[in-house]
DNA sequence: CGGGATCCACTGGGATACTG
DNA sequence: CAGTATCCCAGTGGATCCCG
């Protein structure tokens, strides 16, 4: 994904901080890297807590958003060599650098999940119309 | 997508934000939006515009993002009944408000940029030398 | 010009079973 | 317990053609 918006444009400062948020949406906006983000903000977690914690991720998918985390150095990853084996996974520094900027986006989201909702709702009622 | 995230937990206030943000992402972290948001940050912008101006981005899928940012209120059509017919595209006062959001996300992305490139290459080096 | 409709390839992601 | 491999389906998104 996101290897978009090549074109020889004017605004190149503003179309090089689109592809820079690009890539970070590619990271965080698939279905469950959030969550985990989430769940990992307040230090180490074992695997299968966070299985627990986050509840309707699968096993497999949970792997992979900690290896997508992991890849870009997000969250590190700690395994015991115990039997039963035990591997815990927290935040990196760059992480954590991480949680503020989301958290200005939530916070935008809480705030304006009203209007948004109203303006679903306003949406769907002139589709109805339409159809009259 | 986002159903996700039903248990019976603890901290719910924080679950609650990551619902909520999980719900922008899952609008504004599709492959196109951001660009189109970027596209008209700083005004009315036509449909044909914006296809060259992004770059990359096929016809249809221009229509259904920006479809989907009407449906959220975030960006305001408006149809010229002229001939040949005559459409734009801008930011709601709602689809203003997100800038500054994404803007801070995109900071960090650019910021960061780097760490996350070479997290990544020591990640692709561990990888080789299990292969070994 | 803007925007549907259709067709199709590709991928994200769930279920499940197997390994160490 | 943690991780991998396989299978399979639903959704995303590109290309194309058609309409006002």
């Amino acid at each position: 994904m996101m290897k978009a918006g090549n074109a020889l444009h004017h605004d190149e400062a503003a179309r090089d901080e689109c592809r820079a948020l690009g890539q970070i949406l590619d990271r965080v906006g698939d279905k469950w890297t959030v969550m985990v983000v989430g769940a990992l903000k307040d230090g180490p977690v074992r695997f299968t807590a966070l299985l627990r914690q986050i509840g309707g991720v699968s096993h497999r998918m949970l792997t992979l958003t900690l290896r997508g985390l992991e890849e870009d150095g997000l969250v590190k990853r700690t395994s015991f060599p115990t039997i039963p084996p035990k591997v815990t996974y927290e935040l990196s520094p760059l992480g954590h650098s991480l949680i503020d900027p989301l958290r200005t986006l939530s916070q935008w989201a809480v705030e304006h999940r009203p209007e948004v909702e109203s303006a679903r709702r306003a949406f769907r009622a002139e589709q109805d119309d339409e159809a009259a």
